[in-house]
DNA sequence: CTTAACTTTCAATAATTATTGAAAGTTTTA
DNA sequence: TAAAACTTTCAATAATTATTGAAAGTTAAG
């Protein structure tokens, strides 16, 4: 496999994984094309290069600086944008996991706690089985929301070497 | 909030959730409907409920069982196949990891360790830039691929403790 | 066997989501 | 201030994904 055969591949790769991951196709494969480039990118270069549209290009682009996945390279004697990757895949997961936290697990968390007061007959099979499957759910989400915060606030190797310390 | 509001909000609420995280809108819908009843519910049922056609239903029953999501439950004197959810949330969420790691994470690897052979001029900039990004990645989603293989194999409580005393 | 009860499939269609590109907006330079 | 260089927006359109429902398939009972 030749250079170009790699990058293309990896571009796609990378813009599967992201898509199965929450965050858009393009986005990923913007993301993965600054990932592979040793110099700063621009709006123009990724256009050209992916075979997208300047709008396209922009809008990820800026979505990808929302996310704190990328960041802009200003170049003395030139007026356009540059584009670089943040590099650190670890500081990237954490990145995504802090973002989808705030627009996906607090939303959820809040529509739960809500769900619980539910009025009606508290003895009636069905009243049971919902209050019951939401709480549980609420724990769960809860936990799984108090794991990823954790996570984001350790290092690539602490959270690997805590669970691996659980099977020594 | 009455009863009817609840369902229905709850049904959306993990439709949104489901789908944010991989699996399909309606089959989590599906899933949300079948947690909360307290009796197992036929194909009919769940499209009655739902509002889908039978082709839908069937297909996202389908699908959760093969997600390990949802159950059969076969009742004596009908020959209709009734359905049950998993209502353990922590095993549907292992569940979920466990599905997603066979169909996503594991590919990614596979792909990336090709990609790691690319052939050209080491001392290429481009070259240099692109090995290195892949085996950055490769290391990183190894590390997640590990640490999912053991929050499966933990249960509820040991993974929320185990991260919780690194910051006592 | 034959019929009835039920499940599955799949091509057509609908709904959703992403992309384009031209026009509007903004900033910089001279 | 005017014009050039560049960025952003957004309505139209394309691509993708999900849903329908009728037909085909399967299983069990009589």
């Amino acid at each position: 496999m030749n250079y170009h055969e790699a990058k293309d591949k990896f571009i796609q790769t990378w813009g599967t994984l992201g898509s199965s991951w929450g965050i858009s196709r393009t986005m990923a494969q913007v993301h993965a094309l600054l990932l592979i480039s040793p110099d700063a990118l621009s709006t123009e270069d990724v256009m050209d290069q992916l075979k997208i549209s300047r709008g396209n290009a922009n809008m990820n682009l800026r979505d990808l600086l929302d996310w704190g996945l990328a960041y802009k390279e200003l170049k003395s004697g030139d007026r356009k944008d540059f584009f670089i990757a943040e590099k650190d895949i670890w500081k990237v997961a954490k990145q995504i996991i802090k973002e989808r936290r705030k627009r996906e697990i607090e939303p959820v968390l809040n529509a739960l706690e809500e769900l619980k007061a539910v009025k009606g007959d508290k003895n009636d099979k069905k009243h049971k089985a919902f209050v019951e499957a939401v709480t549980n759910i609420e724990r769960v989400v809860e936990k799984a929301d108090f794991a990823f915060d954790k996570a984001i606030k350790l290092d690539e190797n602490a959270i690997v070497s805590a669970l691996f310390k659980l099977f020594k």
